[in-house]
DNA sequence: TCAAAAGTGTTATCCTTACACCCATGT
DNA sequence: ACATGGGTGTAAGGATAACACTTTTGA
């Protein structure tokens, strides 16, 4: 049914001369770099990596490696005697004029897990949302009032009609505007959309009219924003805030380190529930009583469990008003 | 609240000697190349651009281009004369010892929808399921009986109990086995678990057992399966399907280019009601009459509509048993 | 006794899934 | 008449969201 008229060509023929299609790929040498956001929480905060506050950290890839994901591994173990956990590519650039004109840097980004220890000789932890203060919506919507002002502003700003009405449905629907309700995984969108309406500057070196949280070098704020809008994504469906935590944690804890990945409030109740039906996690026996509450039961993450489908079917349990 | 106690530093100050974590990325030129998957649907089936039906279109990184996806974009446009609607970037490798030891190349992959048309020099279009032939479900699952049975095989000959338990879940997790359900999303774990059971080879350069599907050149089955989990994941959440459509298609031509891609069979009556109430669509006006029923309304995309969110809220809405 | 956090039970609401059925056209 | 595909109504079931309430500790 699929293709019955398609005769069957076999593997093409070694030493064939090369089709068009397919062109030779070393003609055009250039560096390669690998760019990493290595996140941890802390004090209900998310925290970075960074150099300086302002830099993420970046190495060249070593050849020799079975594979980048192995390289970048290997470096940023060596040079901050961190282990990490959950390691994925976030997305490959070719940086633009960094290095001369006809050479250009390739630049790989990769999101990875780990808790969080000393940083080590100029590296600093910094919390994201130094950089992205819009984005924590566990205490209210910050910024709201200001950034509606402004992007309302932006869209009226608008040359045609047409693109007045788009500006008006892109700034309500990322930002929850007008009924739309604030969609936590729309980080990049939202930075992106910031920048075109010049609320927000690239890097640091290029200045002048106030800004909207911290700038970084280059374009690392925006690498940054592809990486909490990934990780967003991902605690949904997959089990990876668990290399966040230590072995034993209570559910509190596990709530709290979503919450803040998530920059929202989350429903107590349901959210237990939710752990706990899935079978998630399991008790460890012991308890904890800090907090001047009843003490909360300790619990380890089930590593036996199957990796993927986890967190909750889809969403999670947020809590309804503020 | 979120680090009261960390200073807030500037950015560094250029010519500031670069810390450990910040190494030099010019030291390792490599090379580079763009690899596409280029996917068009046509008499339901889901095909992809080849040449020689064996290998994926590749060509080098010309620096010059904006970024690496509009030299994507532009390459393949010249030299098939194709137009691409959606682009994505897939994932970035290092190729393992295809050029020299010293020397590796970086392959960055991209998927890209189009319509079919003449394929030109010596390039061809496939159908996917060519090279994936368990992964089409629309008329049952064709080779469920024969994998189960290499499955379970392969997972009895693991070392020790618990890899076997290991694998069997895997194995039943990813091929909906033991009442799991199959989820057409899981082809790139499908594939992987393929080839470490020995079951699927990875190029055609060596050869020797029989094989399930056709084999590709060096990895490019593999990228291919990168390719299609990532679409089937896509259309259930942005309405890219549309750029594989004429401009005016029926609700059946969009139905059944939706089971081609995702693989499986859909309900007809949800699936009308999933897209006529998103608005994703309005009539022309005009209407069809070509397969010996009832005339079939004719209806066009809204462009207009926001991009995000779209094809149902999560999930599409899969006919019951066969 | 009160504050703070840990927990449990139950209901309301919406979305998905499924079933049942009627409509319009060509042969 | 009947086969084929087009098209509508509606009920069952499950998951999420919300509300109300009890329990256990420390200050």
């Amino acid at each position: 049914m699929d293709e019955p008229s398609l005769a069957r060509p076999g593997p093409a023929a070694p030493g064939l001369k090369a089709p068009t299609l397919v062109e030779s790929a070393v003609t055009q040498p250039t560096a390669t770099e690998l760019i990493a956001v290595i996140v941890a929480v802390t004090d209900r905060t998310p925290r970075i990596l960074t150099v300086d506050g302002a830099t993420l950290p970046a190495g060249a890839f070593q050849p020799g490696y079975r594979s980048l994901q192995a390289s970048l591994r290997s470096w940023v173990e060596k040079q901050t005697r961190l282990r990490l956990g959950y390691v994925e590519q976030l997305y490959t650039f070719a940086d633009h004029g960094r290095t001369g004109a006809d050479q250009r840097t390739i630049s790989i980004s990769y999101l990875g897990l780990t808790r969080e220890g000393p940083a080590g000789r100029g590296a600093s932890w910094q919390g994201w949302y130094r950089y992205f203060p819009w984005e924590d919506h566990r205490t209210g919507s910050p910024l709201s009032e200001t950034l509606e002002t402004a992007l309302r502003a932006w869209a009226e700003a608008a040359p045609s009609p047409g693109a007045r009405t788009q500006r008006r449905q892109r700034a309500a629907y990322s930002f929850g505007f007008d009924g739309h309700g604030w969609n936590e995984e729309l980080t990049l969108q939202r930075y992106e959309l910031l920048y075109e309406a010049s609320l927000v500057e690239e890097a640091p070196e290029f200045r002048g009219t106030p800004q909207l949280g911290t700038a970084m070098r280059h374009d690392h704020r925006r690498i940054l924003a592809t990486g909490i809008a990934r990780l967003r994504a991902k605690i949904k469906y997959r089990p990876v805030v668990f290399e966040l935590l230590a072995a034993e944690f209570t559910l509190l804890e596990l709530q709290q380190s979503v919450e803040a990945l998530a920059g929202r409030r989350l429903h107590k109740p349901n959210f237990r529930r939710l752990i706990t039906q899935q079978q998630l996690v399991e008790e460890t026996g012991g308890s904890r009583a800090e907090t001047g509450g009843r003490p909360a039961r300790l619990y380890r993450f089930r590593r036996d469990v199957l990796l993927e489908r986890a967190l909750g079917g889809t969403k999670l349990p947020i809590a309804r008003s503020r």
